[in-house]
DNA sequence: TTCACCACGCAGCTAAACTACGGGCGCGAT
DNA sequence: ATCGCGCCCGTAGTTTAGCTGCGTGGTGAA
């Protein structure tokens, strides 16, 4: 399923970004359980959504989708 | 906004593949309608929606968001 | 002209996008 | 051991946009 890997990849460019759910929140004038949620893959952001991640992230919308292919 | 780039970006995929709208919607199994308001960019399909999208046009998620930069 | 394709306005439903709360757990520092 | 931080989770709720369907009209090709 599509939106857990892509909360995982979501998850992952926070951390390397050394950025807490609750800056993100703060970030995207969201909620800090909805960092989680999405994170988790529990829900997916809208497309303004995924736009408004990728700023915060620096990372254009696709990298979001662009996820890695250890062990195919 | 990044949904009408998407919508285009759509189109444009769906065109060089030689479908129609209807062709699209009944691959998708979803409205006509919808096809044409996802491509105006007056609604965004959802992470889900993408997914199915991007299986009927055979490309990757990321390719939808995947932008020709002709002039800058 | 007809026909195929598509845009558009209008109306509507409902699921999910998003919020908020309380509680619990893991981890690292002290 | 405690404490603070970060995050997950269950529960409950609101709002909105994702998606549907209809009718009508425009455009381009044959």
């Amino acid at each position: 399923m599509l939106q857990k890997k892509l909360g995982q990849r979501i998850a992952s460019l926070r951390k390397a970004r050394k950025l807490t759910q609750e800056q993100m929140a703060e970030a995207l004038c969201c909620s800090v359980e909805f960092i989680s949620l999405v994170e988790r893959g529990v829900n997916a952001p809208s497309v303004a959504g995924l736009e408004k991640f990728a700023k915060v992230l620096k990372v254009e919308v696709k990298e979001l989708f662009t996820f890695e292919e250890k062990k195919r």
